[in-house]
DNA sequence: GTATGCGTTCCACTCAGCGGAACGATCCGC
DNA sequence: GCGGATCGTTCCGCTGAGTGGAACGCATAC
């Protein structure tokens, strides 16, 4: 393993439970030599990519810096289908009063790009957040309309169980999709959060391969199909019209 | 220079004007040999940091890639003052019908961490974006309530000139920052951007210091100080009194 | 054809990175 | 107050990971 992927890992160790870490957990967490990690944790602050949380803090230790901030704006994917997503999402989420999710698939998951909507205790996507594909709303609508070794990999690295209601096997998920393509949108219905459904749709790139999902969520009791399908299909067309006459 | 400084020097060189580089271009900003580029953006890849551009796409090259973007969104700074924050932003979105920043000072620059309100061709603010912090609203308002130490070093670190109406002089700043004081709010007078004016406050964290800025931004002749000054200063006020209900 | 730029591969050198050992500081429970 | 545990930090001799010049094949431009 080399220098840079102890870095990385190191990085990686953090997660949205954890906002700042010592170093002796970073060095049992990444299964590092402590003196290796000091070395690292050191220069990673000097770049700006750690911060050391103050001697006055609660717990001393590090955190994820800036730097990381700076550069995840940037980042293509994520700005240029934000910037252009934001109006459509909000026009979605007054039509709606749902909670609104743009996500993209990124190898056997997806990664919500942009939500919109209050947080509610049940519904705890966040953004940046990584999920199973076969478990969201989003991650099928997208799935339904990629390439046949796309679905494979998401089936060879398994299909875990989220909620009694997850699809988990190859056979039910690869129904569900053609059921997907049939009706132009896909539907949720507790299989990654108890209580949470949620309805999908694809949204399409310029090259007029599938590039992300749009998806209306809320409690089961207020996500109803017939009326939040449409809303979001238009959405979702209209997201892709856009994309395509701006060559994105 | 190590190898990690290296490799984010790599990373680094990537902005928003340029989404994707090549492997030439990359050791030219760099100054590092061609051989050594290849190497670490190689392994880059393989950590999902960067991103290949497909063979078909119009420059081949590379972009940053989704683990940026999902670190960024774990950075503490960002994710718990922007939850906190947003809903305020919203009411003082719809109250102004401007634009409303909220920016973080990082060393002797401002941080915007959230934006609300559409793209004006006039106003370039960006999510993630890197201003001094003597030429916005927001950065007056943090440095007016921040320690002297601070102050000195936006002033030995250059008070670089934006437009005509930049504030150059050291003792230009610590007046403009005693009136800041005394008024509770600061204004910006087309000092960053020509055309662009914006009426700022400060927001405190739960330990009473200065924690980051709030300002409502627009083109010079939508802001009125008299009317937006009030309801910047409200806001900041509330999210100052929610941060420290809640401990952060 | 020659020239220029690109990404990539090879390989011998060497110094940056390594991590065990040992340090002082702090915080327990007995 | 004292042993023990855990923390972050420093030291230092060893070595292999990282280095980068040279040369490659392949485009496109002239």
């Amino acid at each position: 393993m080399s220098l840079l992927a102890r870095a990385a890992a190191v990085v990686g160790v953090f997660d949205h439970r954890s906002p700042s870490l010592g170093l002796a957990e970073l060095a049992r967490r990444t299964g590092l030599p402590k003196t290796t990690v000091h070395r690292i944790v050191g220069e990673l602050v000097g770049l700006r990519v750690l911060e050391r949380t103050e001697p006055g803090s609660p717990v001393e230790g590090y955190r994820l810096g800036m730097w990381l901030f700076e550069r995840g704006e940037l980042v293509p994917a994520h700005r240029t289908l934000s910037d252009a997503a934001l109006p459509v999402m909000e026009d979605l989420r007054a039509a709606t009063r749902q909670r609104i999710h743009l996500a993209v698939l990124e190898g056997v998951d997806v990664v919500y790009l942009e939500i919109l909507g209050e947080i509610g205790v049940d519904i705890a996507s966040r953004t940046g957040g990584r999920v199973p594909a076969h478990a969201t709303g989003v991650g099928k609508a997208i799935l339904a309309y990629s390439s046949a070794a796309t679905v494979r990999a998401r089936i060879e690295a398994g299909l875990p169980r989220l909620t009694p209601r997850t699809i988990v096997t190859p056979g039910g998920l690869t129904a569900e999709l053609r059921k997907i393509r049939s009706s132009g949108m896909a539907l949720d219905l507790e299989e990654g959060n108890l209580g949470v459904s949620c309805v999908a749709a694809p949204v399409f790139g310029a090259n007029h391969k599938v590039r992300a999902g749009l998806s209306v969520t809320g409690l089961t009791a207020a996500v109803d199909p017939g009326t939040l399908g449409p809303a979001v299909r238009t959405a979702a067309f209209t997201l892709s019209r856009v994309l395509r006459e701006s060559g994105l």
